[in-house]
RNA sequence: GAUCCCGUAGCUCAGCUGGAUAGAGCACCUGCCUUCUAAGCAGGCGGCCGUUGGUUCGAAUCCAACCGGGAUCACCA
């Protein structure tokens, strides 16, 4: 990784020992590291056995030559052992402590600026019901991307689009006129958004019922289907908006309005900003007709039976419609719409990643293919950050059958497991209400996001209620109370005094630890931490370019394990010699300073106390 | 029918750009609070890495086939 300046060190003295022992040329690349495994003394770990045939020797000799080279030319390599093919080194014990050093005066988890400028989608809502546990794992993949993106040196715009128009609100605003009596958000104290989703209900209610009632009236299943008197007054409903129809406007508005104000509660309550540009559908999808017009006229596109199509059958994929016979566009060509008039309103644009879920991968495929095809020199930035839906342990979740997991009560029900906990524990017995009740909300939302965050956002993930909301072992509350204790163990340095302030004592506190020659001046737990702690930048790149937030988080649980074994052997403040006490609060602050960074990359905060 | 994704411990997941004896958490069992926060630590139990072949000095990792699970393939959104 390039981000690790010691394996690019190692890698430049490995090749140059290449060309002197051996006469041979080896690229940097070809040249791996990997951390050494446990059992065996050393830190990193070359592998010798692809050289053999450059070096002419057996493993042992081969290893043994490269790693006296090293001993003996590179300052960072301490000493070696040969296993095998396995060459094991180890590294000074100064190098880690210049590390801890710099890590101490500044942010590791600051990639220089790239100079570049992404978009990010996420959230992408419908505005015909409430948000929901699905939804919850797009808008805190996206959230965290972009956060990682961020840290990683990138410039990010956060936009969603929001699917504000079609036959699905047209339901809602149908079932509220017959059944709803003029209820309100605020003649109900029903949240908006609650209040259109259960509309969304009596109409698919009304609408089996209706069709039940034509199939004993002698009709098949599929023209009562297609026939029902409520589903055709939607579609009417659905005419009337398209022509403007100014009563179905304010309606829609008027429940629309309900809707956006349910979703900012709900993001509220996720501690999840809100977007730098929305995008509604409602004016999104009359874009790209036009452009599709221009590429049929360049010959990218063609005409048959009086509608638009692309071929992509040459790329593996196939014939697709993006103009109907009647003129009208399809969900497709709006996307190519939006996609350049993004472009457009944001000059500097390098790249613009699509979080929605992996049912539209081949729709992505179609539209990057397309955008290329139309020859705009950035369709090559596109990315579908494609991500598994959640299954629940009774299958999967679906809306008509009401077994989806509602975002505002699974929050509440993760605060009050953090709370049940928080007062059975009773640590906090001096806290004021506010405090505890911002405190369990920190908590349980932290279970919760980590939990999420936590696996490969390719991977379909299972959503087990029990174990989101578990404040032990490989959990977001866990790396939170490690973070506590150390800043326990801050407080105490600063004679007890408690401010409350999220700064680091960087400037009470001087590093006064002269790095000597002197080897195994580190203890292992010592070592261990800083060896996490130092493939932090490495950690951070990765989940940037995989835009993964599981890497982050998994190294941050690595880091947080690491320092509990640490803080449970070593002593910190009790150590009676002044200058390893002093290098041990050094390195609890660093643990301290990174774990915070890298949970508010994945969206979480952290507690001063817990 | 075609294409794509996924199969690792009882459960949930890491590891997958090939390397040493495959790792965590949960669950279960044993210890550890008169020393800095026990939401913790130390230890134990638990594996034909879906199956079969191939490539390789070496395969959980790459390739092929098969089995099992999921998704997608509309002049729908």
């Amino acid at each position: 990784m390039m981000t690790d300046p010691l394996q690019a060190r190692l890698e430049l003295a490995v090749q140059r020992a290449f060309q002197e022992l051996f006469n041979a040329e080896v690229a940097l690349k070809q040249i791996g590291f990997q951390p050494t495994r446990p059992e065996f003394e050393g830190d990193v770990t070359m592998n010798v056995f692809p050289f053999l045939k450059l070096s002419g020797k057996a493993p042992e000799a081969t290893a043994t030559a490269i790693g006296e080279f090293l001993a003996r030319e590179e300052p960072v390599v301490a000493r070696f052992n040969v296993i095998k093919g396995f060459l094991n080194l180890v590294i000074a014990d100064s190098y880690w402590l210049g590390f801890l050093q710099e890590a101490g005066t500044r942010d590791i988890l600051a990639l220089p600026s790239t100079g570049k400028k992404v978009m990010v989608e996420y959230a992408s809502p419908n505005t015909n019901k409430p948000l929901h546990l699905g939804h919850m794992r797009n808008i805190f993949l996206g959230h965290s991307v972009s956060r990682i993106l961020e840290s990683a040196g990138n410039e990010v715009v956060r936009v969603q689009v929001v699917n504000d128009r079609g036959i699905h609100i047209c339901k809602s605003m149908v079932a509220w006129q017959k059944f709803g009596n003029g209820e309100t958000p605020q003649s109900s104290g029903l949240k908006g958004d609650k209040l259109v989703g259960k509309y969304y209900v009596e109409f698919d209610k009304e609408l089996k019922r209706q069709v039940q009632e034509q199939e004993a009236g002698g009709k098949p299943k599929e023209q009562a289907e297609k026939e029902a008197p409520i589903l055709l007054e939607a579609q009417e409903m659905l005419r009337k908006w398209e022509a403007n129809f100014a009563e179905v406007r304010a309606l829609w508005s008027t429940m629309n309005g309900w809707v956006y104000e349910g979703f900012r509660e709900t993001f509220k309550a996720m501690n999840v900003p809100e977007f730098d540009k929305n995008y509604y559908e409602s004016q999104t999808y009359v874009l790209g007709k036009e452009d599709v017009l221009k590429g049929l006229e360049k010959g990218v596109f063609y005409e048959k039976d009086g509608a638009v199509w692309v071929d992509n059958t040459p790329e593996g994929l196939d014939e697709k419609v993006l103009l109907r016979r009647d003129g009208t566009s399809v969900y497709m060509t709006q996307d190519i719409g939006t996609a350049i008039k993004r472009f457009e309103e944001y000059p500097g644009l390098s790249q613009l990643i699509y979080t929605v879920g992996n049912e539209q991968d081949y729709h992505f495929k179609v539209l990057f293919i397309i955008l290329k095809k139309l020859g705009f020199p950035w369709a090559s930035e596109l990315h579908h950050l494609s991500y598994g839906m959640v299954d629940l342990p009774s299958g999967k979740m679906k809306s008509r059958e009401g077994t989806v997991v509602d975002a505002d009560d699974l929050i509440e029900e993760v605060v009050n497991e953090a709370r049940a906990m928080g007062e059975q524990l009773s640590k906090l017995d001096d806290f004021s209400e506010k405090e505890k009740k911002d405190l369990y909300e920190m908590i349980g939302l932290a279970a919760l996001k980590y939990y999420l965050l936590k696996v490969d956002p390719k991977k379909r993930m299972l959503f087990d209620p029990a174990a989101s909301i578990d404040l032990q072992g490989h959990t977001g509350p866990f790396i939170q109370y490690t973070y506590a204790r150390i800043r326990s163990l801050n407080r105490r340095v600063m004679a007890g005094v408690w401010t409350g302030s999220l700064k680091f004592p960087e400037a009470e506190i001087q590093f006064a630890w002269q790095p000597s020659t002197t080897s195994d001046q580190l203890q292992p737990l010592e070592k261990e931490l800083l060896k996490r702690l130092h493939h932090t930048p490495s950690a951070l790149l990765e989940s940037a370019d995989k835009l993964d937030p599981s890497i982050l988080a998994n190294h941050a649980y690595e880091i947080a394990k690491a320092y509990n074994s640490f803080y449970q052997a070593v002593p910190v403040l009790k150590e009676e010699d002044g200058r390893k006490k002093l290098f041990r609060h050094n390195l609890s602050i660093d643990v301290a300073k990174v774990l915070k960074k890298a949970m508010w990359c994945l969206g979480i905060e952290v507690p001063e106390r817990m």
